[in-house]
DNA sequence: TATGAATGAGTCTTCATTCAT
DNA sequence: TATGAATGAAGACTCATTCAT
């Protein structure tokens, strides 16, 4: 869809092109696409060849089953994702607040605001169906992506910012609200007739506030029995 | 089917009939735990059929297609869960902190640990691919469960025990985990490989615990910029 | 097609006829003819189907597949073969040239002019791509019937009807043949420009001529370097 | 195509020159090799390519089609088999009886334990989809084959070595081994798990023996009704 | 000529749905 | 009502064949 493509040629698309080294990624776009809009099993693998401008026979030239061709999609969005993020964090001037606000603003623009964050949705929706997907997801996005928001509490425990916490599960309590935000955008979200629709940036402030007020010290805590 | 119920019963249900009253409900049962289980598509009409004790001509003398039935699945198990929910939180007495806390324990106890929660896995997981369902969904679960919450969140300001909050928003705060904790519950948490499990009680002790700090008044916020 | 079914009833064909014990022997047939016919790969499920009078789909409530539906084909096909026929020849009077004959016209009367010479013809035709089928071929077929033959052979021997014959050998003096002339009946002998066409009678009466010429008792070998 | 080629080479070799002459028959030895061990059906036009050497296109530069390659796998195997034969048995001196023990014998050696034997298996495996490869078959190798055979016995029955003999069938007598021979090589024997294996060279001395004692001028016919 | 990426007609197989009993 | 045999539309996958390079 390039400008030029519809300046020119009322001619015809070319058929019928070469370009073994595209394909398997336009496969695995149309595949993203179709799969986190339909779900696995409601789109036809002739979607998918259609959406990506091939027939239903070249998509079996590169990948072995549908299954094979969703489990690639998985593999291929999650892969590249924590390596640059946990350079970042490593390197983090400022305060651990600010460090809280800015992994979840930055969770935000590279995952729930990219296709990425429908691979989240597809997992959980066919975690059952797929186990080995299940278990390459936990170990790969999973185990890192708390790995990263736990360093950033012990960070601020550490250095007095934050109370005294229980880090294996403060950790959800940043992790939850992000993995809510990304399967609701994808959901109920998607939803056109929804009234309640959830604005990211607001929903990621509030929650951003709140937790900070939480974890921040204090002396007191409220009442609890 | 018991001796008894051929004896006794005076104005008795006729002898042999097979408790058609029952039908359906066995056949929803039976839908939910599957199609939860294994997801829509992935759920065959006779697996249900066979779970509920009937054949599989049986099941579309109550449901005219697959799809209906699902639908009645979500609608009958979402139904009447707030009437009674309502007047509780009604007539409550105590701390608003409390009232918050409660009101996320019993959400665990009645939804979360209950088939209910494997509905809100179902309707996000499915929603695209039904609007209506997502749409009924939306109505008679999300908005009068956040009215709920919001209702608690709203008396606890008036009271000057949680300091002000903008509601629509703070709502999420308590929304987003139990939501997360239902899905998890029902898509990595349902895989064995899962080493991370989360264990719902300390999950929401702790999303509680936070909460409340954060939420309850104070002099001075952390640091924004 | 009987002859009622010629003369009564324009009406019509009924349709979605029930009649689950007959259906898998109809199946079987009809798989049996197309197979022998066109070989396994040519014959296309849809016609089986169609040839026994039901939809592609009944197939598959009786044979989970292609593969199981030939090998159901083989091994009807074969059972019932030489329980019947070991009898027979246990309690055979007369001389053992007249068994054999008995023996090879038989044969061809229960097996080479009956659908069971088709089954020979595909075995070995298609061993190659079904080695348990050929392995189940081998022990349930060949191996009893030349059994069968081996032992007529000896009784000649034992009796002097015969001259000492090496056995293991001697037995394919009987079989060659006869496999020969059903393979020959369900290939070259099915083309119609054929004009070699081989006469099963005559066939067999001159190889049991010149058996029984050379297996009789003599002094004297022909010439042998 | 290369720059040298249109320049030197006076009458040399050229350089590049890949053996094009060559292509078609390593692609009919790929084909025979494989369509004789898994079928025509079974046998995917790219393995044969590939075990040319060649890429899947290639091969439909020299063949229209997977049918029109079949044919050609016969046409080439079966052709120049005869002419060599029929001179050979014309100048024969020795007596009829080594005269058939040598034809058999050399029977095996020249088809029997060539490629051609599987061209045979062939045929006959697929005689009934393509008729007009069985006719070519019947004149080329049947009709010539038969006539050798038919020769030797005339030439023993003339010369008063064997009895008189109804020839047109006692050919059979000795095609009909040699044949399935043939057969039982390329099916059952190539199963590892078959026990009975045929020995050829004792199958032969056998049925030799066999056929010379029984076709050898005696006096009395065994016992026929 | 040679290649091998691309095609799409052809098949097997599944499964929601129907309907005679 | 209840059954389950039968149906056939739909979908995954294969592979002979084509064609741009």
């Amino acid at each position: 869809m390039s400008i030029e493509s519809l300046l020119i040629s009322p001619e015809s698309p070319p058929k019928r092109e070469r370009r073994k080294e595209a394909r398997p990624g336009e496969l695995l776009d149309a595949a993203l696409a179709l799969f986190v809009d339909k779900g696995f099993a409601a789109t036809r693998v002739e979607e998918v060849a259609a959406r990506a401008g091939v027939s239903k026979g070249t998509l079996f030239l590169y990948f072995q089953s549908k299954e094979d061709l969703f489990k690639a999609v998985i593999r291929e969005n999650i892969a590249s994702l924590f390596p640059t993020w946990n350079e970042e964090f490593n390197s983090f001037q400022g305060s651990s607040a600010d460090m809280l606000r800015y992994a979840m603003q930055t969770w935000w623009e590279r995952m729930g605001n990219t296709s990425a964050s429908g691979i989240a949705k597809l997992v959980m929706s066919e975690a059952q169906n797929f186990p080995d997907i299940a278990a390459y997801y936990q170990s790969e996005v999973i185990r890192p992506g708390n790995a990263l928001i736990r360093q950033i509490l012990a960070r601020g425990v550490d250095r007095g910012e934050f109370r005294p916490l229980d880090l294996d599960q403060a950790v959800y309590t940043v992790v939850a609200p992000m993995i809510f935000l990304m399967m609701w955008k994808h959901s109920m979200g998607a939803c056109a007739a929804s009234a309640e629709i959830v604005d990211p940036e607001r929903f990621i402030h509030m929650q951003v506030d709140v937790l900070l007020h939480g974890m921040t010290a204090s002396t007191h805590t409220p009442t609890t029995p």
